[in-house]
DNA sequence: AATATAATTTGACAAAGGTAAAATATGAAG
DNA sequence: CTTCATATTTTACCTTTGTCAAATTATATT
């Protein structure tokens, strides 16, 4: 999550009753997973979001038979199979802890009974959507304007933190080129 | 919009106070464009939000001197570039009818202020946000996972009212392909 | 119907990136 | 420090799609 609405939440957040706050903590959890574990598996329903608090998640799918990775989550970031979650359908995505990991653990149910009562959390619930939204977009901009070396040259300016901690084969995945010419393309730079 | 969606908006619409619906016809107008006609121009803000009762709009941007079509909308669907008008910020896109078409215009900053004041309009504003991420996600899911010809044939499934309506410039841009190759995909099938 | 203009198709070639297999590097476990 | 397993790089070749130019077809206008 990009500062600029990281900022945005936070000031959300801050300014919360004492009531939607407390609320929120009571129907949240910490919960901690080892690296290589499974928060949601492929046909099982999303029905928790997971906020970071230390640690990296990814979420991947198979495509034949091959791990597509769509997304990495690190501290601060929300972790949702999205689909999965507003449809309250079955998930294409695999969402698995790369390192030990610290979440913040909320149920889908619960979150919608307070978000009824609390129309703080429905302000934060559409921010965090809209700002889904921004990020889809850009990563469709990305995909129809750049070639595979200004695609990995994009994600080193924006997230060099993905670059260092997480393996190539699913940078490669993540950006849509195969490892090989990942490979490559790391060679002449 | 899929008809699931439509269901979803008309039913809440359907369930809006009078007051609610009252106030929003009171900020929205009816206007008519001409084919080739544009509603929003790059570089300038989009603060306004364009229902189409009918007729189609595209939303494209140029890359390379290139247009590249993002998105068309025919009845029923709703026409903003959605970074420039959620952040306030100049648009990279462009807006034009691609035929003579009849739209309901709603200005932001009077649906901002009208969204304060009427929660069921902010449950409209989080639906449509919903669902263009949805949306976004399908799209990103299909470059992944679908070489050329396949796009053309989902497309062909999913939005035959596409391919029947719009030149085949820009449904090739729209599905990230060359002219040339659409054409020769077109004839082998 | 004739003409101009725009849209689409076709051909020849080039470039980008993928595939498969082998070689090398890295890192964890004993 | 050695070994095994996993991650990454490299090589050779292949496939898909793009580019440019030209030809053809369709559409619109006089």
């Amino acid at each position: 999550m990009p500062k600029f609405y990281l900022d945005k939440i936070n000031g959300l957040i801050a300014s919360f009753d004492k009531e939607t706050l407390a609320s929120l903590e009571m129907i949240s959890r910490s919960r901690f997973f080892l690296k290589g574990d499974y928060l949601l598996r492929a046909d099982n329903i999303c029905n928790k979001s997971y906020w970071v608090e230390n640690g990296i998640l990814r979420k991947f799918y198979y495509h034949n038979s091959r791990e597509i990775t769509t997304e990495f989550y690190f501290a601060n970031d929300l972790a949702i199979s999205f689909d999965s979650y507003i449809l309250q359908k079955p998930s294409r995505e695999y969402i698995q802890a790369l390192t030990d990991t610290a979440v913040n653990v909320t149920d889908y149910t619960n979150f919608q009974n307070l978000k009824a009562k609390h129309p703080q959390l429905q302000d934060l619930d559409f921010l965090l959507t809209e700002y889904y939204a921004l990020w889809l977009e850009e990563k469709v901009f990305e995909l129809y304007t750049q070639n595979a070396t200004q695609r990995y040259k994009t994600l080193l300016r924006k997230s060099p933190h993905i670059i260092q901690q997480v393996q190539l084969t699913q940078i490669a995945s993540y950006l849509n080129i195969s490892l090989e010419t990942l490979s490559r393309i790391r060679a002449n730079i």
